[in-house]
DNA sequence: TAAAATAAGTGGTATAGACAACTAGATAAT
DNA sequence: ATTATCTAGTTGTCTATACCACTTATTTTA
């Protein structure tokens, strides 16, 4: 599998090695791979070389560190299609899945320029911001922090907050999301959100930034979510 | 700026430290920073230490390495708005960037299973497999691979496929594209891809899957698109 | 004058070792 | 029986060093 005298870098070698016992099947999802030493004494190489190769699966999504633990093979993405404009909730359902929610904080703030201004709003007036990990089957699987006018949804309590948002302003307050427009971008975990979404800092995620507007055209909020990209894709279908 | 008695990792302190110095404009976009031995001897620490910072920082975008040059800080991101189902050209050109494109390869394949399935034709026909590198203001911006049933367009040769192909099969041959599907997910760049864009192996990049209708319903074309996640981010506006 | 060799500086790869922080199980003390 | 301690194994951080590959400017050579 390794082979020194090659023109590829070591760890390069390993680490497509790794790779494909992956790939393969021969390492199966969850289960642990041989200690960063064992690699080492295994090929005879310094254990900062396996490093690098555990360092860039990790970054690929293919492992995962578990430190005291072990290295463990990661577990597959989630691919299933989403139509038109729906909320968390609907869309984990749509996929098979059990939507849930920690709320991790929930105040108001006064809004900043920026906000104001796609808000639609004065400068300083309150926006309820609310922080809350997103959870598919019991797992993270994003991190999303929603900007509402306080003056549009009075009735917002913690409680209404625990399941969806969209649905609470449906069907409690007569209020229909007539449209939004979304910014996806690719990016890395820093180290709060990889914390928060138990993955390793670093590990690619999706930007998505969603601002909802009413029927009225009213700007209703901004959401701006991180998800895993290990087990989050974004399926959308358009008309020319 | 570095503390070695902090509880705080060194390669922590050092990566905060330099993002706060891009963030506060002590260092410009596309300024050269100090060289990772000038940082180890201005701090009396390892060069792995710098290293480990700064790959952190190489990561979320903040820096960019150079081999033999130096390290310099990232230019900014692209954001500008993208409306319905557009070619590259034609996203290009809304976002006031003049299109390029260098071609890799133009071949024609045998279709796998899972392309024959994708594309409604038969398993081992013919398909157009077109690899182009695709440029914004002359930088590499994408890295494209479409698969075209040979069937459908007769005339494609590689002067056709030097610029859009959407507006080939749309005026010459009458076509018309009716609606997409696309599926985004977040990874970073493998070695060749990397290569190619001109970006550094693990960086960000926002991966786009697309597959094409005709207005009869009949698949027209899957493309494969890896887009630097520095300068590109996709803007979408939906209904509900 | 032009081409080739050299040198200095950069990031890239690799080594061998050390200690810290954390986990889980075994063992000892209460 | 319960609690506390120890221990072995894991990943996390850090050091000091070495050499390689690439870039650029300078110097030497033809």
């Amino acid at each position: 599998m390794i082979n020194k005298h090659s023109p590829l870098p070591i760890y390069y070698q390993l680490e497509q090695g790794i790779k494909e016992m992956i790939e393969k099947g021969q390492l199966q999802p969850g289960e642990m791979i041989p200690s960063e030493r064992e690699w080492a004494e295994m090929y005879e190489i310094s254990r900062m070389t396996v490093r690098q190769a555990i360092n860039n699966l990790v970054n690929d999504g293919y492992l995962v560190r578990k430190r005291g633990k072990g290295t463990f093979v990661a577990t597959k993405k989630i691919e299933q299609p989403l139509k038109g404009l729906t909320s968390f909730s609907e869309d984990m359902r749509a996929r098979g899945m059990v939507p849930g929610t920690t709320l991790l904080a929930f105040h108001t703030i006064p809004a900043s320029p920026s906000f104001a201004s796609q808000l639609g709003i004065g400068e300083g007036e309150d926006v309820y911001e609310i922080r809350r990990i997103r959870l598919a089957d019991g797992l993270p699987m994003a991190l999303e922090t929603a900007y509402v006018p306080c003056s549009l949804v009075p009735g917002l309590t913690e409680q209404n907050v625990s399941g969806s948002i969209y649905e609470f302003i449906e069907n409690k307050l007569g209020l229909t999301i007539r449209s939004a427009t979304q910014v996806l971008e690719a990016s890395v975990a820093r180290k709060l959100e990889a914390e928060l979404l138990q993955i390793k800092e670093g590990a690619p995620v999706l930007l998505i930034q969603r601002n909802s507007y009413l029927q009225t055209g009213q700007p209703l909020e901004i959401v701006k979510s991180v998800y895993r990209a290990d087990r989050y894709k974004f399926m959308i279908e358009m008309e020319r």
